[in-house]
DNA sequence: ACTATTTAGTTCGACATCGCACTAATGGAG
DNA sequence: CTCCATTAGTGCGATGTCGAACTAAATAGT
């Protein structure tokens, strides 16, 4: 393989660790000590699709594995921002429904992280982020299909 | 702040977050057990840049605090893949060189996960990455710098 | 020269992540 | 109906990551 595409392929998937990184301690920062990237995501996917999902469609949705996912609901159970309850259609499956305080807990949280956003706006333009993301789906697509 | 703006930005970096978690995954799994992807991204830049480096250099390359690349490079050196000498410029710091046994690491690693490339490349276009790494790197840039 | 501040690196403790093994429930084959 | 394989979720142990506090060396200010 020729050596500068490989190194291009290398950068790529190296700037994206980096962005994770840096992208997710700066919105950690913002949120109540204790809660991480992880609970503000599952939360936010809850009111974004819909809730009452299963802990495995979520565990899949965010590509964790089972027992990442059972750790995360744990704290968000304990917050008190999630409720499990037992799936009526399968006795070996759960169900997680927002509460109110899920609920608020995502409202804060959006509050105080879209200043960062504003002024990440006003340094790199909107108009390219809309270009990369479908790029980004699509390669995330891929990667997720060769996971066999 | 517009709810379509907030949900494309979000959408930005929950999909680079999936597509560094998934690909650091895929990478992992073609390194010997015990080995990871800091272990090879290290050695791999050590080898590109320069060796001699020393550790502080390293963790700001990388974008990691100090402790997170004292673990790093304690396990490169409990695998002979790196040798740490003193600074003697500076009695306080150290230097990170290269052993044979890291060059062999990084070239076996790089053997095992070419064919992965080629696989990706025949899926997506190499010149869209081409496009794509350098906005990628002005992001990663203005993170950065906002994290004062 | 002397002291205070800053800096490089490590140690330690807290915690997120994840593989492995386990339980309980489901579903399919005969 | 009975058995066996599969699946959803959890408990546990190992490990990567990182903040706080520490040591030793360098540097700045007087």
């Amino acid at each position: 393989m020729d050596n500068d595409t490989r190194t291009l392929f290398f950068s790529f998937f190296n700037e994206v660790g980096i962005i994770a990184q840096l992208s997710r301690t700066a919105l950690e920062a913002r949120l109540p000590k204790g809660l991480t990237l992880p609970h503000f995501s599952v939360v936010n996917h809850l009111i974004r699709v819909k809730d009452g999902q299963t802990p495995l469609a979520l565990a899949n949705a965010f590509q964790v594995p089972k027992t990442t996912m059972t750790h995360t609901l744990g704290g968000l159970t304990a917050n008190g921002f999630v409720e499990i309850r037992p799936n009526p259609d399968d006795g070996r499956s759960k169900t997680v429904w927002l509460t109110d305080a899920g609920r608020r807990f995502r409202e804060d949280a959006i509050r105080s992280i879209d200043p960062d956003i504003e002024v990440f706006k006003s340094q790199y333009p909107e108009e390219k982020i809309r270009e990369i993301v479908p790029e980004l789906a699509a390669i995330r697509a891929l990667l997720d299909a060769a996971r066999d």
